[in-house]
DNA sequence: CTAGTGATTCCCT
DNA sequence: GGGAATCACTAGC
């Protein structure tokens, strides 16, 4: 039986709790890309929790800087950074002002858009690999940095925004550790995804790169 | 399927 | 100057 997705926009509030609240709760949630050539719509499927400055794999563990500003806004809020010199990666600001937690957005399904989202991405052998990893996910979206600091929450027209959609059942939702941490950051198991889900991307341990020469 | 590596630029130490 | 919340491609099993 197909139930409709529920289309309401996730509230402020959604956003404005403890990001391991937040992360897997926003499982099944549908992540809405308006351009100027329609709208681009996917299904979370998996996602990584980043907890601010307690949190030795987040980008804001060493305090705010020029790149991380917008994590220590306010909630509901989209932090985009640039990545390995070629890719984008987007999160959703979770949390009071100040605590600097966010989510990693890491893939999903395309739902609507799915021309416009093959386009982008033209190396995808199938429509499961269009946004299966964050930069493919941010590939998929037209999402850069352009769009840092854009308020997910906002009334009107947003270039983002997260509906309702129907949610995961919580015995649906699988964790472990995160993709491409390292150090004392990898021992908390923060990524959470839909079980047996083929959209959800690989596990891949963080390997230290050798030094070129 | 897994493992290894080059690409390419920005950020922070 | 070193490494990064990655991807695509190749080789080999």
């Amino acid at each position: 039986m197909i139930t409709s997705p529920d289309r309401t926009p996730l509230p402020r509030e959604f956003f404005d709790r403890p990001v391991l609240e937040v992360a897997p709760d926003l499982l099944g949630r549908i992540l809405v890309r308006t351009t100027p050539d329609g709208p681009i719509a996917l299904r979370l499927t998996e996602v990584e929790a980043y907890d601010g400055q307690n949190d030795p794999g987040s980008h804001a563990y060493r305090g705010r800087t020029a790149r991380n500003g917008v994590m220590f806004g306010p909630p509901g809020h989209v932090y985009v950074y640039f990545t390995y010199g070629m890719w984008f990666c987007m999160n959703l600001v979770c949390g009071a002002p100040g605590r600097a937690s966010a989510v990693l957005l890491r893939a999903g399904e395309v739902i609507e858009g799915v021309e416009q989202a093959r386009k982008r991405r033209l190396s995808a052998r199938n429509d499961k690999e269009l946004a299966k990893g964050p930069a493919r996910l941010a590939t998929a979206m037209d999402v850069d940095r352009a769009l840092d600091g854009t308020d997910a929450c906002a009334p009107g027209q947003t270039p983002l925004r997260v509906l309702s959609g129907t949610g995961v059942p919580s015995d649906q939702v699988r964790n472990g550790p995160r993709t491409g941490v390292s150090g004392d950051g990898a021992v908390h198991p923060w990524r959470f995804w839909v079980a047996d889900d083929p959209t959800v991307s690989p596990y891949r341990a963080h390997v230290p790169r050798r030094r070129r020469s």
